[in-house]
DNA sequence: TATAAATCGTACCGATTGGTATGTATGGAA
DNA sequence: TTCCATACATACCAATCGGTACGATTTATA
């Protein structure tokens, strides 16, 4: 029982089918409260309303709000992030037609409500990162992460010739996160799909044009 | 008279010289604390301790905190972008030639403080476009602008063969500010000018592969 | 000079926030 | 059976929020 109501269209659905425990139901409400309405404007007393949980219970699992901000980001975010974004790249074959494969899938995999509410990493990032330091370094080790794993992908199709020499893997990598959040960031602000096509077909382009052709 | 604290750096200064009215200086001090904090966490208390100004005139020239915001869109963000980002384009001999400069420039038009806070339209997009559509509304118009002004000169770009044929001029005006908006978004979060290099040097390793060579 | 409108200042309000204090029920160990 | 830590539940709190009511003062107009 994961407390998605029903019509609710919601991104990356729970990943284990265990009854969760009142920690994790909390957990869960608080992931799903932080990414529709920011962690600041998030109410605990929305989190409780939604759960039936109370504000004891609450308070006793979880010290104070910003604790449970941590939470959210150490044991949902972090491993939805390495589960929908690291793990995949490790089954590419050829890192390119593995990332252009990804993009094309964005439209699909995405339904309108998933982009309204935008990526959860990039929210918390934008929003937390300048404010809290508990925040920032949690969300940089995970885009860290993300950056590393690409590059590492890179690296190996570079040396296995898929890739032009004048390619940096680190900065390649930068930069497909990079357009693939603004893309995500222009689709959420526009409503639609139109702007991530654009910018995926952009950033499919770019890839093409780094490919060694032999 | 603006209202910047010695000391503190801030990205794109006041435009003008003139002494503001109690109007504008309740405007461009909303402006400030919007984009530090954002338009919710923005505090009017907050606005009104750092400008001397009463409640009682605030809210003479402004209905309430949403109207406030909308006159920081439309008076100071919507002008500070065409003047930064949009006007400077008219400029532009080559395209791909001043959107390189224009790459290789922001590593020195950026300090740190201005890397922190982030973009003011990015940031307030993210922030209230799923909540309010006034603000919505406002900011695609800006976006929208942006988008197809580069287009505009894309399109001419391509008419005297300086760009490849199977470049969309739309879709390369997306594809740049999503990547430009993803790159300040990741040096925002790591709180340095590296990511921002990286993404950086990506987006020029791409316009440089759609120029024609002749 | 009389009058009305614009421009504020001050005091207050209800609602909501995160957080706390304190009580109670339960389950396992001695 | 006693004991004690775990796991909640209920009631309350100070602080802050956006917003309002209303008086005072200045400015423009006639």
């Amino acid at each position: 029982m994961n407390n998605i109501s029903e019509g609710e269209v919601y991104w990356w659905r729970p990943l284990e089918d265990v009854e969760p425990d009142t920690r994790g139901i909390i957990l869960f409400a608080a992931y799903k409260e932080i990414h529709s309405q920011g962690f600041q404007a998030a109410s605990l007393s929305n989190i409780l309303a939604h759960t039936g949980v109370t504000k004891g219970a609450l308070y006793h699992h979880f010290p104070n709000k910003t604790a449970l901000g941590y939470a959210v980001i150490d044991e949902v975010i972090a491993q939805r992030i390495h589960l929908s974004f690291i793990q995949p790249l490790q089954h590419f074959e050829n890192p390119i037609d593995g990332f252009i494969e990804l993009i094309r899938q964005a439209g699909e995999t995405f339904s309108i409500t998933d982009i309204n509410l935008g990526c959860p990493l990039t929210n918390l990032a934008q929003e937390m990162a300048p404010i809290d330091e508990g925040f920032r370094t949690r969300l940089i080790e995970i885009y860290e992460e993300w950056h590393q794993s690409i590059a590492s992908v890179m690296t190996e199709a570079k040396k296995s010739g898929q890739i032009i020499d004048d390619v940096d893997p680190y900065t390649l990598a930068v930069t497909i996160v990079a357009t693939m959040e603004g893309a995500l960031s222009a689709a959420k602000v526009a409503q639609n799909l139109d702007k991530l096509y654009h910018a995926g077909s952009g950033l499919i382009q770019y890839l093409q044009l780094i490919r060694k052709q032999q």
